[in-house]
RNA sequence: GCGUCCGUAGCUCAGCUGGAUAGAGCAACGGACUUCUAAUCCGUAGGUCAGAGGUUCGAAUCCUCUCGGACGUGCCA
């Protein structure tokens, strides 16, 4: 099914052609949802935009414009505003139609270029450190992205480029012989290798000889050192297990698990091509890729003195590797904004390397508690899974005093997937890219606009829906909805724009749109919910608003799904 | 020094690809449950969009400068 703001478009494209031939300039024809209900469904600011290239006043070429669209069942009303704003009125039998449609019919999203793969790197721990809540804007971003891009068609491979190969195995190889606790490895690996890392942090201040030891002993594990190497294997195997139970908590998950250990031994070869191209040169010892001035950027080390490969060596080996693996349409990568740098200096030589694809860094501010960035030698770490916990233990108190007489293992159920969502939807409710503090107060809240409230509207419509079906009814979406009220029509027109939504989101990379226009369907719907009867009014409603009502949930349960989040049946 | 990001209501944030009176949530205050789940709804109050210039028919949004904060900046990741 076609979204609607693209057959307005088409009607409009129409029009202009009709008037003036020459205009090519399309992408100012921009179609926007109204910004105020009296200004109609939706609004186009084109005669505004284009009246200098038709040398035509703003209003008179925007009265031509609106006599000019052919005859349509989708539009009912066009107005000229203001200074030469379009007001765009659509029928009700068309919206109508449109929201019944949205759930029998897939939408449309052939006019984008959707071939290729799009390779998402996201979450990307360094692991045999436990996950913490740092780590939770990139794993959930990245994996909302990753749903979203999904339903608009790309196909997605989700990358989880884990840091398996860096200095902190030769920092726990170290402390590993030194200061193990046999029984607390054996119970909670992670957590002993956690201790063991701070332990290490905290002595290596005292005594610099350790760091020393650690360098020596990573170099072991790079050269194959068969003792090490099992060691590194062992830390690898039991933190990935770790971090893989967080993940399944969560909902994410990957397709590949290419960490750098896997590049490891391709950089040699993407060394020597970038030599070969001329892209990097030798400077004392090191070879260096230099800039153009427009471009802006410091000198990237590929290679230091001592022969070893650095971060954006490893990044640079991952572009080359989709470039020969896979057919790429867009690269995608989810870190904080502290890389911007780097990957602006990863991006540019790939490109003069040849390889051709195009690359997004989604940056988001870094996460800060009590002030202090959080990190684990910084000892001020929130465990992932302490946050869960006590977010699935708050949403079991909510559920257990609101519906007592639920049976246990729903109760569990409702507990996760209400307290998960709320963590998830605080973070992807906002998009700033500056730098947020964690609060366990707006990580765990349950009011207002949150994941639980959305949970909540749809939750309602299901026991509407299951008393409904007691006393007879079921929704049927062959049937008409009739807008008797403003709020309904205002909730189908919400149900209208959502695909549009989710476009937009894709294209930026900005779920929050998606929760900030759930939110606004959610709340409409709560308006609708605690005014209008659905089952208790006019017997041929009832169908309507059942078939209102019933969308809406449905809608909202697709939207939450693209952020991640699911939804019960009760509450 | 140079660069990047940020500064919007008491708090947390949307809006930033220029459009009509700057929006939510939380907190505050006042109302609505014998009626489809009150994790809800309705209402009130709250703003020199850090500041100053500029571009434009039109600026929170684009440009310049100033102030304030965070981060990055040749051999860490």
């Amino acid at each position: 099914m076609e979204l609607v703001a693209r057959r307005i478009e088409g009607l409009f494209k129409k029009a202009v052609q009709k008037t003036e031939s020459g205009f090519n300039e399309w992408d100012k024809l921009v179609i926007q949802p109204a910004s105020s209900e009296e200004f109609g469904d939706y609004q186009t600011n084109f005669a505004l935009t284009s009246a200098r290239f038709f040398k035509k006043a703003p209003k008179v070429f925007a009265q031509e414009l609106i006599s000019s669209v052919p005859e349509n069942k989708v539009i009912e009303k066009l107005e000229v505003a203001g200074p030469g704003f379009i007001n765009i009125f659509l029928k009700n039998e068309f919206v109508s139609g449109v929201v019944a449609g949205s759930v029998s019919e897939k939408w449309g999203f052939s006019h984008k270029n959707l071939s290729g793969v799009v390779v998402i790197d996201y979450s990307s721990p360094n692991i045999a450190k436990p996950m913490h809540v740092g780590h939770l804007r990139t794993t959930i971003i990245g994996d909302s992205i990753k749903r979203i891009m999904r339903y608009v068609g790309y196909e997605v491979i989700a990358d989880n480029h884990l840091g398996d190969w860096g200095t902190q195995f030769g920092k726990l190889i170290v402390g590993y012989r030194m200061w193990l606790d046999k029984d607390s490895y054996e119970k909670d690996p992670v957590r002993e290798l956690e201790r063991i890392y701070i332990k290490f942090q905290e002595e290596s201040e005292k005594d610099n000889v350790l760091e020393e030891l650690a360098r020596g002993e990573l170099k072991k594990v790079q050269s194959g050192d068969e003792e090490n190497l099992k060691l590194w294997k062992e830390f690898v195997t039991v933190s990935v297990a770790g971090i893989k139970k967080i993940y399944s908590r969560m909902d994410v998950d990957f397709d590949t698990w290419y960490g750098e250990s896997f590049y490891h031994s391709l950089m040699p070869e993407v060394v020597e091509e970038l030599l070969k191209k001329e892209i990097v040169k030798e400077d004392e010892g090191a070879l260096v890729a230099y800039f153009d001035e427009e471009e802006n950027l410091h000198p990237c080390i590929i290679r230091k003195k001592d022969g070893a490969y650095l971060y954006a060596t490893s990044d640079l080996a991952t572009v080359k590797f989709k470039n020969d693996t896979y057919k790429m349409n867009k690269a995608v990568y989810v870190t904080d904004d502290r890389q911007q740098a780097h990957f602006r200096q990863v991006f540019s030589i790939a490109k003069k390397a040849g390889w051709d694809m195009e690359f997004a860094h989604v940056v988001f501010g870094i996460m800060s508690f009590k002030g202090v960035t959080i990190s684990t030698r910084g000892g001020n770490t929130i465990h992932l899974s302490n946050l869960l916990d006590e977010a699935e233990k708050r949403a079991y108190d909510v559920v257990n005093e609101k519906n007592p007489e639920l049976p246990e293992d729903e109760k569990r159920n409702i507990a996760k997937v209400v307290g998960i969502g709320a963590v998830k939807y605080a973070d992807l409710s906002q998009n700033r890219t500056s730098n947020i503090e964690f609060s366990w107060e707006k990580a765990l809240n349950f009011d207002g606009n949150t994941a639980p409230y959305l949970q909540y509207s749809y939750a309602r419509v299901q026991s509407v829906l299951r008393r409904a079906k007691e006393a007879g009814f079921l929704p049927d979406i062959t049937k008409e909805i009739t807008f008797e009220t403003g709020i309904e029509k205002q909730i189908a027109v919400a149900i209208v724009r959502f695909p549009e939504v989710v476009e937009k989101a894709a294209d930026y990379y900005k779920p929050n749109l998606i929760a900030e226009h759930l939110f606004d369907l959610a709340q409409k719907f709560s308006t609708f919910y605690n005014s209008c009867p659905i089952l208790k009014c006019e017997e041929d409603m009832v169908i309507s608003r059942m078939n209102l009502a019933y969308i809406t949930a449905e809608t909202i349960k697709l939207g939450l799904s693209l952020l991640g989040i699911g939804t019960v049946e009760r509450m």
